[in-house]
DNA sequence: CGGATTTGACCGGCGC
DNA sequence: GCGCCGGTCAAATCCG
């Protein structure tokens, strides 16, 4: 890419000299030999931020394959916890949930990253096999969005992509579209109609946080336990578009907005809502990963050090963390207690916390038959959160 | 006037 | 079986 740049700064320099060469003939070398230099400085700079993206470029291809093998970790501890577990069944529901599977939204450029660094370079190649393996949702999430970055989505490719996804995610309940495909996935094969939701905290003046996507409102009602009333939102982006999200206050802070996702969109996505969209589905696709193979939801293991990824400016750390006896529950009503959730809490400062990831909160709801699992995105960033997601939404 | 929002009614699941 | 509650529908209303 940098190698075509003499070539354009030649081509804009004939480009200029043929304008200038009209003009009186007498200035014609100087004004050209000046407009190469503010090309060449011009090139300078594409140059630079060209050598910045791909260190980036770089930086989230480790992370991703960091993230990857944290991920195979997870099932692997799952598959013999949960053999374990067999053997001695009597566990109370704070045990189940005791595995917290953080990600950690946010720019922490300050953040070392030497320990998953170190396990990147070591198990690269191993990544590559697992690769092939893995359907985690945030696999073609990744994709998705990096090409919604680099390039411009196809909508074709868009369409065809939420098939991965849906193999994690669900959505679709079977009263609204009956059948998605001939054939089914495992997911749907081995669990009745099983939706992940994704919860998200924020500060947010405005009523609905801006997430990129359209929404129309088709309800809102005042939910018990809360004077706040929630309110009903279904993506008008496409028609068909099983996405629908709930809005509402926290009942203790009103400052924080608790929005809650279900589904996965159909549809190719705007520019400005693939940040949102891709941490939504890719956390609701670990929720449902974790689940898929364990009766009991996420109930993995989850040792070793942090892994870390970035995707779209937002970094995802994945670590381990065990959750104690300190519930706090997001949804005193608990919003639903049919659907696993997750919860990725974005109103928490670092500074307070007692870990390098913040505070985090695990919801497991009495009622619930899913554990919630907790995403604790605080961030050495006060703005953690892509610029569109606080401001205002339709 | 068309689209978005509001709001009361209705429905289904769940606990007692 | 009944009541409660969350979620959705749809007619009425609002707004640009």
């Amino acid at each position: 890419m940098p190698s075509s740049g003499g070539a354009a700064v030649e081509e804009r320099a004939v480009q200029f000299g043929l304008t200038s060469r009209e003009d009186s003939g007498c200035s014609q070398e100087a004004k050209k030999e000046e407009v190469i230099e503010s090309a060449k400085s011009e090139m300078g700079d594409v140059r630079e931020e060209n050598q910045r993206l791909k260190m980036m470029l770089e930086r989230i291809e480790k992370d991703y394959k960091s993230l990857q093998l944290r991920f195979f970790d997870i099932l692997q501890h799952e598959t013999s916890s949960k053999q374990s577990t067999d053997s001695a069944p009597s566990h109370d529901e704070t045990e189940e949930s005791n595995e917290l599977v953080s990600l950690c939204l946010g720019r922490s450029p300050t953040e070392p990253k030497k320990e998953d660094k170190s396990t990147n370079s070591a198990k690269s190649t191993e990544n590559e096999e697992l690769k092939a393996n893995l359907t985690l949702g945030l696999d073609s999430k990744i994709l998705t969005s990096t090409e919604t970055v680099l390039s411009n989505p196809s909508p074709a490719e868009s369409v065809e992509e939420p098939k991965e996804e849906e193999a994690g995610e669900t959505w679709p309940p079977s009263k609204v579209i009956p059948k998605r495909n001939g054939d089914h996935d495992e997911a749907a094969q081995q669990s009745p109609p099983k939706r992940a939701r994704v919860c998200v905290r924020t500060r947010c003046d405005t009523p609905t946080m801006n997430d990129g996507c359209q929404w129309r409102k088709y309800g809102q009602k005042i939910s018990k336990g809360n004077p706040c009333p929630r309110a009903y939102y279904r993506c008008t982006v496409a028609p068909s578009c099983p996405v629908r999200k709930q809005v509402q206050r926290c009942a203790e802070d009103t400052t924080i907005l608790i929005t809650t996702y279900e589904g996965t969109h159909n549809h190719p996505l705007p520019v400005s809502a693939t940040a949102m969209a891709s941490t939504t589905s890719a956390a609701a696709s670990m929720l449902l990963s974790g689940s898929s193979t364990s009766q009991q939801g996420l109930v993995s293991h989850i040792n070793g050090t942090s892994a870390r990824t970035e995707l779209n400016g937002l970094s995802f750390s994945l670590h381990d963390q065990y959750l104690r006896a300190n519930k706090q529950l997001y949804f005193p009503n608990s919003s639903s207690p049919m659907f696993p959730t997750i919860t990725l809490d974005l109103t928490t400062s670092p500074s307070t916390s007692s870990t390098p990831f913040g505070r985090f909160s695990s919801s497991f709801s009495s009622t619930s038959r899913f554990p919630s699992t907790s995403l604790n995105f605080s961030s050495t960033e006060s703005n953690s959160l892509p610029p569109i997601w606080g401001k205002r939404a339709p």
